[in-house]
DNA sequence: TATCTTGCCTAACGATCGTTAGGTAGTTTT
DNA sequence: AAAACTACCTAACGATCGTTAGGCAAGATA
C-alpha cells in the first residue's frame, strides 16, 4: 500500500545528518518530541541552531524521517515471518520475538513509533497511521488463524494483538544493555507468555477466560 | 511510606474547578502535557487564560493533581487485593482485573499515570516515581510467591510483572465505551492472557520457557 | 583561476509560551 | 452597611519557540 514510504534513504553512517539524527532520537525518546526544542538539538551537537535547517528543513521533517526508519524495521524484519508455512503459534512466537528485538535495537526510537508520531501533522500523520494499523493487522490475522485452527482460544483477536504488542512496547522504559536479559531472552520470555502464560501447566488447572469472580 | 500523598482532597463535582480538571485530564491525555497551553485549556472552559490562575498556581500544580488523583485510584482499589488469603494466581488475577478497570473508568488521566508524570519536576517527580515503584513492586511480589509455591513458572518476576502490566496500560489507545467489550469482560481477557496465555491447553503441547529457536 | 556548493555562522523575526499585575462585579461574612 | 472574598476580566511582561535572512570560509568543480 504505503510501500514506497518505506524505502531506505538512510544518510552515510558518521555522517553531521547522521548525528543529528542520533541526538534526535535520543532526545525526542528520552523527553518527548514537544519538550525537545531545537535548541536543545543543537545544543547536543555543539552547534547554533540555525545550522540545523543546511540538513532538514523543520523539526517535523526531522520526526518524519525518525519515525518512517523505526517503521522500516518493523515492517521488513517482523511481517514477513508472518508468511511462514509452520503453525501459527510457531509464527506468531517469531513474529513476537523478532518485534521484541527491534524494540531493543531501534530503543531510541521505538518510542516515536508508539507515541511521538502523533505529533506529526496531516498527510504524513494519516500515513503513519495507516503504517501502524497494516502492522497491528498482521498480528490479529496471525492470531485469528490460530483461533480458527483450533491452536488458540478463541479470545477477542483485536485485544489480544494489542495486549502482546502492548507488553513489548513497554521494554524501553526499563531495558538497560548490559544490565537487563539479553534481546532474545526477552523475546523469548514475552513470546511464552503471550502463548502459554505465567501459570505452570503442571499445576492444577483452572477455568480459562471469563466470568466474574467476586467484585466489590 | 508516602501515605500522606494519597489522602482525596477532590473537589466539589460540578464546580468549576472540577471542570478545569477534567478539560486538562482530557486535554493532557490526548495532546500531551507539553503540547497543551493553558490557552487551550481556557478555551476549553470558555475562560480567559489568567482566569485559570484563581484556581491552580501554575500548569504544574494541575498535572500534579491529576496524576495523584489517578494513583490514588490504582494505590486503593488494586493493592488491598495483594494482600487476601488466595492462591497467588487467583490474587494476581484480581489485581489485573481492578488494574485494568482503573485504567477505563480513569481513561482520561490513565496515560498521565504512565507518561506525563515524567514532565513534573523536581522533589514532585522523585515523590511519584516512587509511588509507581510501589506499585509495581506489590506485582512483581506476588508473582515471586507464586514462583517460589510452583504455582507460576520460574520466569523473571520483573519482566513478567512489567509484561502484563503493560499490556493493560496500552488499553487506553484502542478503548470507545459503549463500542469495546465492557471493563469487566476486557479485565478478565488481561487476567486469563497473562496466566494462560493464548494457546489452547487442549492442543498438543510445547516445551514452555526460553531457549532460542533458529534464529536467523 | 574563477565559480559553485557545502556547512556552518550571527542576528533577528514574529508567534506563542507560562505567568503576573491590577481591576471589577457579585456574593458572603461580619 | 461595611468589609472580605470569589471568580472572573484586560493588559502585558519576559522567556522561549521554530524559523529565516544573509554572510563567510573551505573544499569541489569548471
Amino acid at each position: 500500500m504505503a510501500d514506497t514510504l518505506l524505502v531506505s534513504v538512510a544518510p552515510a553512517p558518521g555522517s553531521r545528518k547522521a548525528d543529528l539524527l542520533a541526538a534526535s532520537r535520543r532526545l525526542f525518546s528520552e523527553r518527548g518530541y514537544a519538550s525537545t526544542s531545537m535548541r536543545d538539538l543543537a545544543e547536543a551537537l555543539d552547534m547554533r541552531p540555525a545550522s540545523l535547517y543546511s540538513h532538514y528543513r523543520s523539526k517535523e521533517d526531522i520526526l518524519w524521517e525518525i519515525a518512517l526508519d523505526c517503521a522500516r524495521a518493523f515492517h521488513h524484519r517482523v511481517l514477513p515471518l508472518a508468511e511462514a508455512g509452520s503453525p501459527p503459534g510457531d509464527r506468531l512466537a517469531a513474529m513476537l520475538k523478532a518485534h521484541v528485538e527491534v524494540i531493543i535495537e531501534w530503543r531510541d526510537s521505538a518510542a516515536i513509533f508508539f507515541r511521538e508520531w502523533k505529533h506529526l501533522e496531516g498527510q504524513r500523520r494519516e500515513q503513519y497511521a495507516a503504517l501502524i494499523h497494516e502492522y497491528e493487522t498482521a498480528f490479529v490475522q496471525i492470531i485469528e488463524e490460530g483461533i480458527t485452527s483450533g491452536e488458540f482460544q478463541p479470545l477477542d483477536s483485536h485485544l489480544s494483538a494489542y495486549a502482546m504488542l502492548s507488553s513489548a512496547n513497554w521494554i524501553h522504559r526499563w531495558y538497560q544493555p548490559g544490565k537487563s536479559l539479553s534481546p532474545e531472552a526477552i523475546g523469548d520470555y514475552i513470546a511464552s507468555m503471550a502463548l502459554n502464560g505465567l501459570r505452570n501447566d503442571t499445576a492444577p488447572l483452572r477455568e480459562a477466560g471469563g466470568e466474574h469472580e467476586g467484585k466489590a
